[in-house]
DNA sequence: CTGTTAGCGCCTTCAA
DNA sequence: TTGAAGGCGCTAACAG
């Protein structure tokens, strides 16, 4: 039951602590920034009796204006909404934390413009850097950022013609982590599913090393479809989020690819134990066995919402799913996935940031953690 | 392919602007503050181009330490990873965006030492106010808040001893609402599951609210379960989530209850009390039809993870689950659903904060949403 | 060891 | 209409 004086009694000041312990500002700002041997055990002790009465708190604001570093930087993140984000998230947090400096989380939603104010705040703040998680737009918006202006590393995507630090997921292996499982497992028609990747560098990556796993060593070839040495189909499948739509289609084009495969090859004693569930088997003529391989969460999420409103709750006795992430609701609903780094991927930028802002000069990194593969029930027959 | 100087070039300061403006600081500050009426269109001009010019962006820092307001506003976060939160803070953004203010985004990660470390942080950044979804602590922990501190709003609970406006669930009426539904599609077994409540305002409300509608009108008791008129049993389960070992031992508490129920019924386990149970007395009943009913979306995922591991894919066969809050993975996994009002939530937050910073004085208001109930196959036989 | 003196970048009287 | 001077809270040389 703590009594609330009504008018907010302004802050302590500097100069208030001063005069409250008899001495000057001096004496109080060496006590802050922790020069003790330059005090005499007396005087320190008034200066701590001070502050304590006074509830002083040091002002941050003033200390950066004086100093010109305020121990804030920025972290930029495109969708919130993506469980990617909020991991990556946890790791720049502790990486904050251990080196002394705070993050200041913006969301920019995926608007575009969103991105270009919040950049545009934060150099307005002078952060001292920034962590960037762009949204897939040309280099022009981060005009602020990089090279000339403050510092910044990227996170999960490469900005052209921006020239930073980047760190995320090893792409490239990942991607074929997930094809050749698929492959191993039987699976010989094999979309993969994809949000438009012109933009986006980790996703044309993605899509680049699907491609390629799907046409055999050889064939490095520029089609979205192949054939690998198996006889495997490969297909690219955009999928516009943004686009209720495109959406529509694109989920219309893979039904019918579903529809004329049949069903799953193999027996239907399937993940289900589910008797009832009898929709027939491997249809001795073409029946091939479908897998999606959805390129990230969001993905995987609208694919499975849809072939659940399609086929119903069985709907992965039809056909597999397997993800690049691995949200909350993977384990729930039995599909295969890659796990990304996330904690390291938000720590490791933190420390790239970090020395670049004390000044290290090195030519712009690239840091590739790997994903992990974790089989779940869906990729299995 | 912007040309990148590698020393980055110290930024323009408002000096900079009025000596390339050939004018004095003034101005330009006029300038800045939208005083145009006071400046020659000749001048304003010059000064328009000077900023062009050198890029010149006002240090917000100085500006703050100056007028003494920064348009900074908290934004403590309990827990980033509960949907919940995100979702939140996306009504935070808009709203801040609306009223010109930038929210510094606080994760405390479930760790109150965190909470108590980024209030601190946060005062000493002398933002103009908080927002608060607090971990269910003591107000000690919230003390440089509220009252006599900066002005402060709570979301979703409140904090004993701390009076400070808030805005949340309406959780009475969304328990009722979900537990009538329960009873009214025919379920006379119904577990509230909820974590730890002592400390935490909503989940109170919401179990009493629960434990209220099982034990009928008349008798608002104080047991943990009671029998409603229809012959309704209902139970509160407690889930720390935080205990795997506790987590695990209510975990195998439902099971027994689930088992009994969905069995011939005839078996009839006799449920020897444990002692560290959290629960009391269930009646050993045959075919009787169970539901649980999750307080929020952490504990319905805990749930559903459980029943899939121990009863398969199919589990929702055996019981009916409805959680409030409604994540992403509700309708993939077809479970009954409370939606909250999030976004309104956060916007409303941020406005009453925004009064209180301009001065508004009225006595601590409480403003509690209405949740929309998403009925799905879950609870549906 | 301790205090005095300048500013950091900006805003705000107060004159001109 | 414009500018000069002072100060926000704090730090960083310089003296004592």
């Amino acid at each position: 039951m703590s009594t609330t004086p009504l008018a907010a009694p302004r802050r302590a000041t500097i100069t208030d602590v001063a005069r409250e312990a008899g001495t000057g500002k001096t004496s109080i700002s060496r006590y802050l920034n922790g020069e003790m041997s330059v005090l005499s055990p007396e005087l320190r002790a008034r200066i701590e009796a001070a502050i304590e009465r006074l509830d002083y708190q040091p002002n941050q604001m003033a200390r950066g204006l004086k100093r010109g570093r305020n121990r804030l930087i920025g972290m930029l993140l495109a969708d919130l909404t993506n469980p990617y984000s909020v991991e990556v998230l946890q790791g720049v947090e502790a990486a904050c934390h251990a080196l002394g400096l705070m993050p200041l989380i913006c969301h920019a939603a995926n608007e575009v413009e969103m991105e270009r104010r919040y950049l545009q705040l934060l150099t307005t703040y002078r952060v001292e850097g920034v962590i960037v998680n762009a949204l897939g737009v040309r280099e022009e918006t981060l005009r602020p950022v990089g090279g000339g202006g403050i510092p910044a590393v990227l996170v999960d995507r490469s900005v052209d013609g921006l020239v930073a630090d980047m760190v995320g997921l090893d792409n490239r292996a990942a991607a074929e982590l997930g094809t050749r499982h698929l492959l191993d497992n039987g699976f010989d028609d094999i979309w993969f599913v994809v949000q438009p990747f012109e933009q986006v560098s980790s996703r044309q990556l993605r899509e680049a090393a699907f491609r390629e796993v799907m046409s055999g060593e050889g064939g490095a070839g520029g089609t979205s479809s192949g054939k690998g040495k198996g006889g495997a189909h490969g297909h690219t499948l955009v999928l516009n989020l943004a686009e209720p739509v495109a959406v529509e289609r694109a989920l219309a084009e893979l039904d019918r690819a579903i529809d004329a495969a049949g069903g799953l090859g193999g027996a239907a004693a399937s993940v289900t134990g589910d008797a009832t569930s009898s929709v027939t088997d491997r249809t001795g003529g073409k029946g091939s066995r479908i897998a999606l391989f959805a390129a990230n969460a969001p993905v995987a999420l609208c694919l499975a919402l849809h072939l659940k409103a399609r086929y119903g709750p069985d709907w992965q006795t039809r056909v597999a799913l397997l993800s690049i992430d691995d949200p909350e609701w993977a384990e729930l609903t039995g599909i295969t996935a890659i796990r990304q780094p996330t904690y390291e991927i938000g720590y490791r930028a933190v420390e790239f940031l970090h020395e670049r802002i004390e000044g290290v000069q090195a030519t712009a990194r690239d840091c590739l953690l790997p994903g992990e593969l974790i089989v779940r029930a869906s990729t299995l027959r």
